[in-house]
DNA sequence: ATCCCATATGTACGAGCGTACACAGCGGAC
DNA sequence: GTCCGCTGTGTACGCTCGTACATATGGGAT
């Protein structure tokens, strides 16, 4: 049999199980599909993880850090040169740019959280981090707000399929920024 | 055998659809719950919808002429004494208010075009028709981001079980009509 | 009166699912 | 060295699902 005590075990199945749901989405993610996926036997996915919510909420949680740390990364909402809602906005367009893919991915586990309460508490974590990030260049009510604008425009462009409009979204935004 | 050419049978299943996607969202949506919901027989849901989409896409516009019914029946965004900001914020109250299954229902339809785009030209219905309402007050540029912002700070209340803070979207929405 | 077809129905099939459970083997406690 | 428990594995059960299909029937067209 295979090598015992794998400490990789856990993760590769996380890895899988978000492959699983950026080709076919949370619908086609099942203990059966991960484990084909991470090359792993069936018995080993019910065992990480006892329900498929437990396996969302490490996948999310996740995808969320990938996310922060693209953010951080590109570092732009840090230097105060630059403008807020510019940033964001181009940001958004690097997001959406690409393929729909990963995108695609990190919003389908986010909006899990609408039926599903175990997700909420990582939904919750997404938004905070990233208004924590903008409220070093803005008030927390200005930054929340950014942030459900953010989330409003990715998900029109996400659902409807209009094509991102990144002009729109900086007008947008920088309103918001706006002190009252 | 029940009588045929039933002229409310189609109508009938629809909306056994809304119901049982309000119960237990679109995971428990099957042509077999919703026939037994519906009181028909498995054939005949399979039959008016060849496939489950084709049963969304009718459940979701539905949902949205009831919304758009409701929105009007308000009217205060007609009114041109009202503040726009102020009366959009008042309709989320409202429309959070009572328990999640209404708004749950419509969102979870509404999101389900993330993955599915024969959804997508009716999500963008919705915009388009809330879109079209707030025109009539602003500018459509204005309208647009409205809409994307009340999408957003909706979500956020619903994915992260955040209660509502009316104020703050109030806020956060005059910001947005605040001409540039 | 006859025919045709959209509507309506019941049943059966194969696939995929979560779950349960018995068993295997490693590693630390003693 | 012995034992125990956590990790890992394979298999089988019962269920629900979409789909296909043979059949029934009513009403409009001819």
């Amino acid at each position: 049999m295979a090598r015992r005590h794998d400490p990789e075990r856990r993760q590769r199945i996380i890895d899988a199980a978000i492959r699983v749901v950026g080709r076919g989405g949370i619908a086609g993610l099942s203990h059966r599909s991960v484990a084909a996926e991470a090359d792993v036997p069936l018995g080993s996915t019910t065992y990480h993880f006892k329900t498929l919510d437990e396996l969302m909420v490490a996948a999310l949680r996740q995808a969320n850090e990938g996310f922060a740390k693209a953010v951080a990364a590109r570092g732009g909402l840090e230097d105060p040169r630059t403008d807020v809602a510019t940033e964001l906005a181009a940001l958004m367009g690097e997001w959406l740019a690409g393929d729909r893919t990963g995108v695609e991915l990190e919003y389908e586990l986010y909006l899990a959280a609408l039926r599903r309460p175990a997700l909420r508490p990582v939904a919750a974590e997404w938004c905070e981090d990233l208004a924590g990030q903008l409220s070093r260049r803005t008030d927390p009510v200005t930054a929340r707000a950014l942030v459900a604008l953010v989330d409003g425009i990715c998900l029109q462009v996400l659902l409807t399929g209009t094509p991102y409009d990144e002009t729109y979204a900086r007008e947008a935004l920088r309103r918001v920024t706006a002190a009252g």
